[in-house]
DNA sequence: CAGTGGTCTAGACCACATG
DNA sequence: ATGTGGTCTAGACCACTGG
């Protein structure tokens, strides 16, 4: 079925007092939940849309503004506004090693690299290893998928010298904890976590598939072999309400 | 100097093709954060704003409704727009009672009582206090100001048989511990603590001194006496960026 | 190329807060 | 009573995406 008959079926009630554009969210919101309208569907371009309401682009707009802050719409430049992939939450908890605090997730998470590379450490990653800035560093970019929805993006940095073997020994499996494994690290655990909120830059907002500027959450954690022997500093991003963190003490 | 004279000192730059909302945004944003407008300043009236940026109401209404999400400007109905006290962050700490958690900012907090009152134990709350749900229950819902800024809000369970005196031992100085301690519980510790975000409610944005529909952080903890007792259920939530969470397993 | 979303204009009416 | 922000209209031009 064509998504505009599906959206505006019935014309917004006529005694409605509440505004136009909270009347639309409403409907649009509660079309997306239902499932009537499923993640990667197009909507109608927004001058139909509007036309089909019996209201104006801008107040139309205001709807949709909305839905995008909140992570269910995204508008591509040109091409047209989609029902996001719903923020499906999955938990991650502190001071495990991420592979055990998946739990019931472990079957459904994917792994996509963006970046690996040498760079000089930044002084605020430097800080957290407690080394000095500008030793020789390396970069993990990588992208978490829940079900191949992406939903969670962690920038990683090592010192490199003490890896020497880091590229080879994470082609295999895509795996840090190899990488650890091949450099005589077998284990290793949290030291810290913190956790604060922002907004989402624009690559951000590109590689999560977020509007422009959407409220998210971040995580930067330092995590130690042995003891007090810092190894890996990690900074994650994901969209507000998209991931639960839980801390059992 | 009047503000508005402090705002739109110089013509926005003639050449420039970034936006005409985004230029008016980061002016406004730099002149707050230099403090040439201080917390509490009153903006002139949007018609006066638009008019001196040479633009629309419409345009400038996107540069103020960002910093209104990004919680720099709150809009008071038919007052006007008001810069806010800045996001000033304080860390909370997992796993330790809240008086260890202040650290450093042990004696800028004040602490108001919103509501004490008795209620049927809510499903969601008597879940993590392992109680059926509708016992008697106490709710205290109470504000955190740091440095006299509305920064945090709490909405807090307990179970009312276990705690006969609450009201009286409460009073005394607005305090939980002694609460517990007039109970004969001479210690507890936090159990579990999870973090989420969403958006303010109504009631919210305006016990928080916030936009509507704010991005806001939410964190749910429970705390227990002795090993595996829980007697607290605490929801707390705060503007995004307000508070930093910080986990040391 | 046609259609899309992003920006922008120039008005209007309203409920509300404050003096 | 005045001024405020919130809502809403009815257009316009642009850069971009896609077929």
């Amino acid at each position: 079925m064509d998504s505009l008959t599906v959206i505006a079926d019935e014309p917004l009630p006529a005694g409605e007092d509440r505004f136009v554009w909270l009347q639309i969210y409403d409907r649009l919101r509660q079309r997306i939940e239902a499932g009537v309208l499923p993640p990667g569907t197009r909507l109608p371009g927004e001058h139909n849309l509007a036309g089909a309401f019996g209201t104006t682009r801008s107040t139309l707009r205001q709807a949709l503004a909305r839905l995008q802050s909140e992570g269910m719409l995204v508008a591509r430049k040109g091409a047209g506004v989609y029902v996001r992939d719903r923020p499906a939450t999955y938990t991650i908890a502190a001071g495990r090693r991420f592979s055990e605090a998946l739990g019931p997730f472990a079957g459904r998470i994917t792994t996509r690299t963006l970046r690996l590379e040498r760079l000089p450490l930044e002084p605020e990653a430097a800080e957290a290893l407690g080394l000095p800035a500008g030793v020789p560093a390396i970069r993990l970019c990588r992208l978490r998928l829940l079900d191949g929805r992406a939903t969670y993006m962690t920038d990683k940095r090592f010192h490199a010298e003490r890896f020497p073997n880091f590229e080879a020994a994470y082609a295999a499996h895509q795996s840090v904890t190899d990488v650890f494994h091949a450099h005589d690290i077998p284990a290793f655990h949290n030291v810290s976590t913190r956790i604060t909120g922002s907004f989402a830059t624009e690559e951000e907002a590109a590689t999560l598939d977020l509007a422009a500027h959407a409220p998210v959450m971040r995580m930067t954690a330092v995590n130690a072999a042995g003891e007090i022997d810092p190894i890996e500093y990690s900074a994650g991003v994901w969209p507000l309400g998209a991931v639960e963190f839980l801390a059992e003490p």
